[in-house]
DNA sequence: CCATTAAATTCAA
DNA sequence: TTGAATTTAATGG
């Protein structure tokens, strides 16, 4: 991992709406507490760390130190299941919180973190982001707020884990990369290969690959390689809407 | 799960 | 930019 000394303005984009220039969201934390995280000195001289495609940077079972804020790029968040295999707990983009969930007491990371594309991070030290914390209520506060939805967000993912078949895990897998990431051209603006589908929806890279092509028969989707296509998304996600399809994250 | 073939992506000339 | 080498997708057992 590349660390450089940042010649790189910070920047702070605001569109004419009031949202993140960045990310687009009315609760980008970057945006909406700039000045809390980068108006010290020290914060401004802090490195920004560069990490190339395929690199982790949080490993399962290290010491935690802090929690990054990606700059730009997109990451999996993973977590070492029973056989060794690799679940895919969600997937970040540029302005989101990374390795938060060994922030407080906990000593270890129980997560492992690995960009998909080259990628920026903002590194913030847990003490200095305690005073943050201490400091500023109103940063509190939406850190919390932060906290709750990623709660909900992982209690809504052990539902669909256990509860949902195989094909409604697929399809909520490819809604969720969806509304994330968006599309690009009629293409999910994101290459995952159909391994991290898989390890994402809980399922085999076979399975996801069966489930693909009778998709791609019903005309539900379409696929060149690891561009996939969603057709009709109201389709889709009528097959799952008896299972609350709800998640806005 | 594994083996085979097809397709796509990467890489270096 | 091409095509050979490598990786990834798709299918069937």
């Amino acid at each position: 991992m590349l660390v450089s000394t940042s010649n790189d303005p910070f920047e702070n984009k605001t569109s004419l709406d009031g949202t993140c220039g960045v990310c687009g969201s009315h609760n980008c934390l970057i945006h909406n507490f700039y000045d809390v995280l980068f108006n010290s000195k020290e914060a401004r001289n802090n490195p920004i760390l560069k990490c190339q495609k395929g690199q982790q940077f949080i490993i399962e079972g290290a010491p935690v130190n802090g929690l990054y804020f990606i700059k730009s790029g997109t990451v999996k968040v993973i977590r070492t299941g029973i056989n060794g295999r690799e679940q895919i707990v969600r997937f970040a983009k540029a302005c989101e919180i990374v390795g938060h969930r060994g922030f407080g007491t906990q000593e270890y990371y129980s997560i492992g973190a690995i960009a998909l594309q080259d990628t920026e991070l903002y590194y913030f030290a847990k003490e200095k982001l305690q005073n943050y914390l201490l400091e500023n209520p109103k940063f509190a506060y939406s850190m919390m707020l932060f906290y709750a939805n990623e709660l909900n967000r992982s209690e809504n993912k052990v539902k669909s884990i256990s509860q949902m078949t195989v094909r409604e895990r697929v399809i909520d897998s490819l809604l969720y990369i969806n509304r994330k990431f968006g599309d690009l051209r009629g293409f999910l603006n994101l290459p995952l290969s159909r391994r991290e589908y898989a390890d994402y929806a809980g399922t085999t890279e076979e399975q996801v690959i069966r489930v693909f092509s009778i998709l791609k028969k019903e005309g539900l989707i379409s696929a060149k390689g690891k561009k996939i296509g969603i057709t009709d998304v109201q389709l889709l996600k009528n097959e799952i809407s008896e299972h609350n399809y709800f998640l806005d994250t």
